[in-house]
DNA sequence: CAAGAGATCATCT
DNA sequence: GATGATCTCTTGA
């Protein structure tokens, strides 16, 4: 069943760890490719100096600050797309970073938008798996409660073992770079780093 | 295997 | 004008 927006309004740490497990769909005229969600990192706000927020609000994250639920999509290093889900109420800028799946459906269509065969490395990492599921600036702001294109669904399975570590790629962001909010499942074979 | 460079551009100063 | 919520390839031990 998709996951409604009553989900993603919820603090935007608890968000991200209860995205682990849950199964990410992205439908396309290619064809339809389906991840597990394996690794998060949580963005809790504007004083959050990791968080994009935190420059402000922008035309870049406007998004961020509007309602839960939708996709914030933006390019990094002038090469790679990254895909977040706005959490909390209207006006709270945060959102969940989403950093590896495990491929699940349309592995053929990834291996083919990848250029690899190699599984574990299909989407294994934020720009790895927009690539692998045609995501682009397109879907920026696309709404994930509701749309038909984008969106998670939970297939009901057990709690999980959750292992958390720092975020990667955020050593400019001062005392904030320490924090605790990468999530993984633990022994996963499909995440970006160990 | 680890370390380093390059790709390449939207966004903000 | 600088830089980044990344990834791949090359180099060298």
């Amino acid at each position: 069943m998709k996951i409604p927006r009553s989900f993603y309004a919820q603090d935007t740490i608890k968000v991200a760890r209860q995205l682990l497990g849950k199964y990410l769909v992205r439908k396309h005229p290619d064809g339809t490719t389906v991840g597990k969600i394996v690794e998060t990192e949580a963005y809790v706000g504007p004083h959050d100096l990791a968080c994009h927020a935190s420059k402000g609000r922008t035309a870049r994250t406007e998004v961020m600050f509007g309602a839960p639920g939708h996709a914030y999509v933006y390019f990094i290093y002038g090469v790679y797309w990254c895909l977040n889900i706005v959490t909390e109420e209207v006006g709270h800028a945060s959102a969940v970073l989403i950093r590896a799946l495990e491929p699940i459906e349309g592995i053929e269509l990834m291996e083919k938008r990848r250029g690899t065969e190699k599984i574990h490395n299909l989407a294994s990492g934020p720009g790895k798996l927009c690539l692998a599921m045609a995501i682009d600036k397109g879907l920026n702001a696309a709404d994930m409660a509701r749309g038909k294109v984008l969106y998670v669904e939970d297939r009901g399975e057990p709690p999980l073992k959750i292992r958390a570590t720092p975020r990667i790629g955020v050593d400019y962001a001062g005392t904030w770079k320490d924090k605790p909010w990468r999530f993984l499942i633990r022994g996963s074979e499909f995440v970006s780093k160990k």
